[in-house]
DNA sequence: GATGAATGAGAATTCATTCAT
DNA sequence: CATGAATGAATTCTCATTCAT
């Protein structure tokens, strides 16, 4: 019987991350496409293969599916950061690969622009906005110091470190920025140039 | 007769004028507080000092007004930008005053949100797109080729004013991303090292 | 000019005004009829002759179109009420005549559902508690001293008033009660018997 | 086997007796304290300690489940009056004994509010007022008409017991009633002057 | 030009109910 | 019997827009 309980509740579990996962997805692309307020929930269930009343199963509002969809998205991206620089044993290849990372990060304009809408929405939002930031935090405070070790060792002054962090968060807000001018202005700025001008301020920036 | 009618109009000039004005004040501060989502045109109204069907004997519709604002205010900038480079007849200098002006614009926070609603905006309404781009291209295109003319002079191939122009356009961007950035992340980029850190960039970016 | 102004605002007035009237008279019936959850906006919008946005443009919510929905009834019995005594000089016969008019209530079996409505709705919701109270007490407080003392005269010690203020406040409940019970058992409680019902308490309550 | 079957079943009817009697409890105390409409079905669950799926194991729809509640409380009201008054061979001092156990009864703020819950429950949905009926009559008129000999003897004209019965029943409308005003003007008619009230009303209505 | 009443499309949210487990 | 995921109808409230004055 403990057994039967406990297969129900991993079918249930198993059930619920899919549908969480799909929703997210879809949250994840209209958001992105479409900005916060003008995305219906509808169309966001819709694209996940439920019906409004889904969403609501698990989370609480439309806030609330904003705010778990860039969580789940911040959380995957520090993992995925952290498995590639620590892969490498040399510090300073780890600082050359992370920066060839960071700049392969403009191809995905979709997490660009999510942040940019993010970010907005937050500056507007007091309430949620430490939610957000704590979650967000998590790419660079809670293991965001030690990031920073991992790229540069333990020998930092906290000036020194504060510096550095500075400096990734500026590489983070600037990509998002240059996604969304791209679009604007694809003439000047063609998507295929991005990693170039990227490159450019990357180096510029995250020095050795 | 006619010295009077053109009186008359002149009158009415005038008080359109002052209308439309404090209609764009208000409709510039809502905007970039609140999103162009979220403002209601009747706060927007009251904020003027008039009731809603005022806003709509001036601008067609609530984008309209959006647009028109945006207009106004690149327009405004731009006659600025211009003024002020002019007044130095040596180019480098020229290169220099600008580069203090940009500097310094990361000052307005207010215009650099609004442009950030303002490309999201663009981005997610095609048919819109036009009438945005052309009046945003007034500050780069229109004149702003004449602009790089009048910053590094005459004998420039096409390749350099594009790399020029593409220059400076990711400057704007980066201004906005940042300016939004320290919003979020008050500590880490608190609103008094934005000039700083703007400056790294700008030498990174607009050289000699 | 201000002639033309004046006119206006009274035409403004007065176009409120029977909109206003329309839409409590749609209400009262409705949410009399179906109670107070039950009914739709729209449905009494729309026995008022308008769309729901109308009701919106003169009430900021459902419950606040009831609240003043019982306002604008409450003061209307009690003018009605004042009017009928005050016409009457002699205090013993106007007992009478104020008797037979509380009698002749439960006719109006609308408004005595209603009132049962308005106040299991009060008791739920004590944020509006208030407001409710005050309007009610329009009736037995704020003129309502003065109207025990329109029946019984001026000299009476506070205790006799308190106990006539409640025998009123109490013949008012009884009433609502019983047009509701005859409602659910009309053989043995027809509508015909409630006056003779309705007098015997009477008397036992509003004795002289 | 037999017996075994049996045990089991018994077993079973303890467990579902036991279940429904505890939602019941929480339906009775939710109903009455928000009313039908508001009354979540989630709640209720809750508070017997299930979820939803249980109350649909046992009542079919939310409507089922207050008219179980409505006749479970009726018939354990009619049981206790029944066995107090039969308690007593002398009829006068039954009567005394009862009116007694009506006047004890506008303690019970719960029971009267769920009447009138109950009554304009009944009032707006006919489809379902002859269940409610026929429940509630179980108090006056199955055993109702008994009961009336049981006060009253048998020796009563039919007109003599309807009329009683009509006086019976305007009792425990009028209790109703007064609770719920109690409630709205607890200053006027608090708690504790209540019985003295009704007292009142039992001795005008009724005699001997 | 400006007002304010009225429209009506729209969207978020709630919750009774169903159903697979 | 009981759980809890998912449904979907229902409903309130918002707000850009229109229009008579």
């Amino acid at each position: 019987m403990h057994l039967a309980k406990r297969t129900n509740k991993n079918k249930h579990q198993v059930r619920t991350e899919e549908t969480q996962s799909r929703i997210l997805d879809a949250a994840g692309a209209l958001f992105s496409e479409q900005g916060f307020e003008k995305t219906q929930l509808e169309e966001v269930a819709a694209r996940a293969g439920f019906t409004r009343g889904a969403i609501y199963a698990h989370y609480a509002s439309k806030e609330d599916l904003f705010l778990a969809l860039m969580e789940h998205r911040v959380l995957s991206k520090l993992v995925t950061m952290r498995r590639i620089v620590e892969d490498e044993p040399d510090l300073s290849k780890r600082r050359t690969i992370f920066r060839k990372w960071i700049g392969s990060q403009v191809a995905d304009h979709t997490w660009g622009i999510l942040m940019l809408e993010f970010k907005l929405y937050a500056l507007r939002r007091p309430e949620s906005r430490e939610r957000l930031q704590h979650t967000y935090d998590l790419l660079f405070k809670t293991s965001g110091g030690d990031f920073v070790e991992l790229l540069y060792g333990k020998n930092l002054g906290k000036e020194q470190r504060t510096a550095i962090e500075r400096r990734l968060i500026t590489m983070g807000a600037i990509q998002s920025a240059i996604i969304l001018e791209s679009n604007f202005r694809p003439r000047l700025l063609p998507k295929a140039q991005l990693q170039s001008v990227l490159k450019e301020l990357n180096e510029a920036l995250i020095r050795d």
